[in-house]
This record gives C-alpha cells, sequence and structure tokens, in this order.
DNA sequence: GGTGAAAAGCTTCGTGT
DNA sequence: ACACGAAGCTTTTCACC
C-alpha cells in the first residue's frame, strides 16, 4: 500500500466525499477549486493508495425497526487459539453484530456492539447465540439509552 | 416518517446498496430482476420513507494514519442536565469520537469509540480534551487490538 | 494543472400491457 | 405495478495547451 502526500485539496475532497458520496466529479471540483480532469486524477490516486476505501449507503436503524443497540463485553475461559478463531468465526457470521474488537484494559476479552428489533431478539441473540459459542465464560451488556455521536468520517485535521 | 411495507425486492435493493452504492440504477435494476423504472421509483420511496438515509465514502483507517481505537467508559459526578448536556455537546466537537451512547447496564455513563494516531494523541486526548470536561469522575479506557468486525450494513433478516 | 470536445452512459419520461 | 423505448442530459475521458 504506497503511502501518498496529501495536500490541501486532497484533503478536501476526502472530506467532502466522506459526508456525501453521491457528488459528482464536476461538483466536487468546484467544491474543492479545481477543474474536472485533476479532481477526478487525485480521486483515482486516492482509490490506489488505497485511502478510499469504498461507498456505501448508510440505512436508518429506527426506521428499519431496528431501535436497540446494546454493547456486550465478552470473556472467555481461556486465550487458546483455537478458542479465538472459533468465536471469531462465529461472531462474523452474525449479521446484527455492527462492530466486534479484541481488546485489552478491560477483564473483558471482546467489546461488540449489536443492533436487534427489541426484547425477545435481546434473550434470543445472548442465550441461543452468543452463549452458544464454545469457551464464552461471561457476557456483560449494556444497552444504549441515547445515541449521541455516530459518524463514519474520520479525522483528517493530524494529516495538517 | 411513513411506515412501508418492504418486500423482497425491497430488501434485495437495500442489501445491494448498503454493500455498494456506486451502482447505477440500470445494474441494480438487473440485479433485483427489475427494470430501470420501477427500481429507481423503488429507491425514490425508500429515500422518502427515510429507510434510505444517505451515501457516504469510507475511508481506510489504517492508510490515513490512524492506526489507534480506543473505546472509553466515562463516568459523570453526577446525571444533573446541566451536566449531561455540556458534556455531549463538548464530546460532539471532538471530531476524532466516532461514536458515543449514553448507556446503562454498566457503571459508566458513556461508552465512547475513538480512533487516534499514535500514544502521543492519546495521552492528549484524555487529558487536555475528555478530562477538561466538566463533570468527568472517572475514565476506563479499553484499546483495540485487532478489529473482528466493523459493518455500516445493518441486517435485514428480521424483516422477512 | 487547465481547457475543450467527443463519446459513452445514465436517468427520466411517455406509452402500452 | 411493471416493461419497453426514446429523448435529453450529465458525466467521464481524451488530446492538447
Amino acid at each position: 500500500m504506497p503511502t501518498i502526500k496529501l495536500d490541501r485539496i486532497d484533503r478536501r475532497i476526502l472530506a467532502e466525499i466522506q459526508r456525501d458520496s453521491s457528488i459528482s466529479n464536476l461538483d466536487l471540483a468546484e467544491k474543492v477549486g479545481l477543474s474536472p480532469s485533476p479532481c477526478a486524477r487525485r480521486v483515482r490516486q486516492l482509490q490506489e493508495a488505497g485511502i478510499i476505501d469504498r461507498q456505501v449507503t448508510l440505512l436508518d436503524q429506527e426506521a428499519l425497526g431496528l431501535p436497540l443497540t446494546i454493547y456486550v463485553q465478552v470473556s472467555l475461559t481461556n486465550q487458546a487459539t483455537g478458542i479465538l478463531e472459533n468465536f471469531e468465526r462465529q461472531i462474523r457470521g452474525f449479521d446484527e453484530v455492527m462492530e466486534c474488537a479484541l481488546i485489552t484494559g478491560s477483564d473483558a476479552d471482546y467489546l461488540l456492539k449489536v443492533v436487534m428489533p427489541d426484547m425477545a431478539y435481546y434473550e434470543h441473540f445472548l442465550l441461543k447465540k452468543l452463549n452458544q459459542i464454545d469457551g464464552v465464560a461471561s457476557i456483560r451488556t449494556s444497552f444504549s439509552l441515547r445515541r449521541v455521536v455516530l459518524r463514519t468520517e474520520l479525522p483528517l485535521g493530524h494529516l495538517q
């Protein structure tokens, strides 16, 4: 993955397409003060450099009938490689798990973020899915009462 | 926000554009087995119903020089409205905070996900930013050792 | 990096089933 | 509610300055 130098214009391009990927190259060029050709060239280079990953559509969690978000801290009985690998494979197969990270600095091994339609599903998820995985020792759940921030835009200030 | 009924085709449309929003209406129509006109109409209706939120570009965290992800549990001295409101306003102003939720079921009040370039920034963030907020009583940090799952696609299985 | 032209592709109608 | 087809527009992509 080649590291390319990002100047002020690159950062403005990234800021804009992070916020709205439906913008046309024509409009993007105008916004960043460039003509369309070099603007398109920069975007292509940012893709080739691996800085631009992909374009997605974000749906509305509540409108889709998924009002509940929980954060789950999972501890395993031990950190044997097989236990970890199996746990992670199972987790990857649960599409309600939006995020999962192996963490340190806590007594838990993994932190998960999970979305769900209702409390009945919550019980099902914990008992029939999470707890069925081999090596799961303890589960601690925190319910999200209110989402204060949820961003997909990475900060760019550190590049200046 | 009107609730509309989602049939099989709507779900296939949502699944596809969640994965890749750069697809044209022509290709999308073919994928879901529709001609372009009704496909475009459905997408428009999904937008008007508030189910489709927006289109964004996802950047690569590591390529951008932000290899560190931490999860922070913050406890406040009390839950007075002013303390909460001020905390949330400050947090919203930190663009390295990717996620923040008011939570229950834990001894902490808030859970944050924060990305950063290095350990020096970590110290800066904790001491000069988080700890400066009025009413912050304690901070517990967990470092992400490995990202196992990170999705923006919401599950659709519960709609069937 | 800017400009302009050409070509390709897409979306949006109207019409018919 | 969907399919088809044509019209009109936007966008991308060159070659050249």
